[in-house]
DNA sequence: AGTTTAATGTGAACAATGTTAACATATAGA
DNA sequence: TCTATATGTTAACATTGTTCACATTAAACT
């Protein structure tokens, strides 16, 4: 005889997975509790069994999203088979895609609204947002290596971390026709950018074919 | 003697003026209701009378969010006394300002929470957001120039803007340290951008002294 | 096994919020 | 003056996050 269980069993991890999934389609502003214990079929304050209140449930979700972030957008960068120049032009199109494929996830993770829980979940784990140091890092290869001006090297990340978060932005809070082509967009603000950044006497080749009369030495 | 007035007089005005101070300091989803009542002295269905609902009275604020937005960046952007460089640079930096001294406005104008209010606004003025079609017009008085490189001017622009909106907001919602002095970054984000942007052989001079070797003819 | 203890879920209740409807009062114009 | 309209009030409602007392199950310990 099929019986009701009254103890649920896994409780917690559903609640992560619905509101993972529902942050998937919808707006994090949307997702109430009721959605929850709806989706669940628990009443209304069961999820207090297994958090302490709402934000403990985003501060979860904010952690994974950063996993998901993290897994989606560093493959290439410390990609030592790639040339440096084509780990940072990889690594910037997979961080706008993240935020294309994933608008509210993205707006979750580095919008105002939640900062502070951002700011004390990294503060614990003695990270930085979105893996800052190791652009920073790669930014500081590059000057070794004679491909990128030798400039402060914190400033220089801040400046590609703007860019392609600007650009993320616009495209995912409305700012851009949805139709179009944010590719050609991304490679011209790419373009743009490392022209901007390149060192002047440079040789390597990149094989990414838009990228290499950058490389080019000029003077 | 002193009576409570039954009718307040200019109560709409006063919502209006009470909203727009309170997002100077706060954010606007703490913007409630009551809040408005309260400081208006009146009952809390009295902003019912003025406006359709909250979303109306935000529409309003949006729009005057947007008038002073207008106002406090484009002096610069047209005045034909200064290098149209020096006109980018200037301009770059009131926008950043904005941002930085009206952060919980420039959220508002900007964000995603009320992007359907600012696009119905903007359709109905048939103007764009933050005049973006001023700032392509600018760009194709550039390349008209020779100061700025011939590619497609809808996208130098929208580089231009990305670039902008990207360090605005990376500043006001908690990723750069607040004490930190956002003039460098702003100087190495513009040389940077424009750097990748300027045409070759150029020889215009800059009143900004930082900009100039931005401008000597290479090759 | 049986009993106790902790974990887990329920239902009722609360305050805050946006909203509506019925009613009250002031203002303006005939 | 009288009446219609504009403007404000009070009461009520649904939704939301939250808490608390209570119920039930699972786990731990004799």
């Amino acid at each position: 005889m099929i019986k009701h269980e009254y103890h649920h069993g896994n409780l917690k991890e559903e609640f992560i997975t619905i509101a993972m999934d529902f942050i998937a389609k919808e707006d994090v502003e949307k997702l109430t509790l009721k959605v929850l214990s709806d989706a669940t079929g628990t009443s209304r304050s069961a999820i207090y069994k297994h958090f302490k209140n709402k934000d403990a449930l985003i501060e979860t979700i904010i952690e994974k999203g950063f996993e998901k972030f993290d897994v989606a957008t560093t493959p290439y960068l410390h990609d030592k088979n790639k040339a440096l120049i084509d780990r940072f032009y990889l690594t910037g199109k997979l961080y706008v895609e993240f935020a294309k494929n994933n608008p509210n996830l993205y707006r979750l993770l580095f919008g105002k609204k939640y900062a502070h829980i951002r700011e004390e979940l990294l503060s614990i784990k003695d990270e930085d947002c979105s893996g800052f140091a190791a652009l920073q890092t790669t930014v500081e290869d590059g000057q070794k290596q004679g491909i990128l001006k030798k400039e402060d090297s914190y400033r220089q990340a801040i400046v590609i971390w703007a860019t392609m978060h600007g650009l993320s932005s616009l495209i995912i809070d409305g700012f851009m026709d949805v139709e179009e082509s944010y590719e050609e967009i991304y490679n011209t603000l790419f373009e743009t950018l490392l022209a901007g950044m390149v060192a002047n006497k440079v040789k390597i080749i990149s094989t990414i074919p838009l990228l290499n009369k950058l490389l080019q030495p000029k003077n």
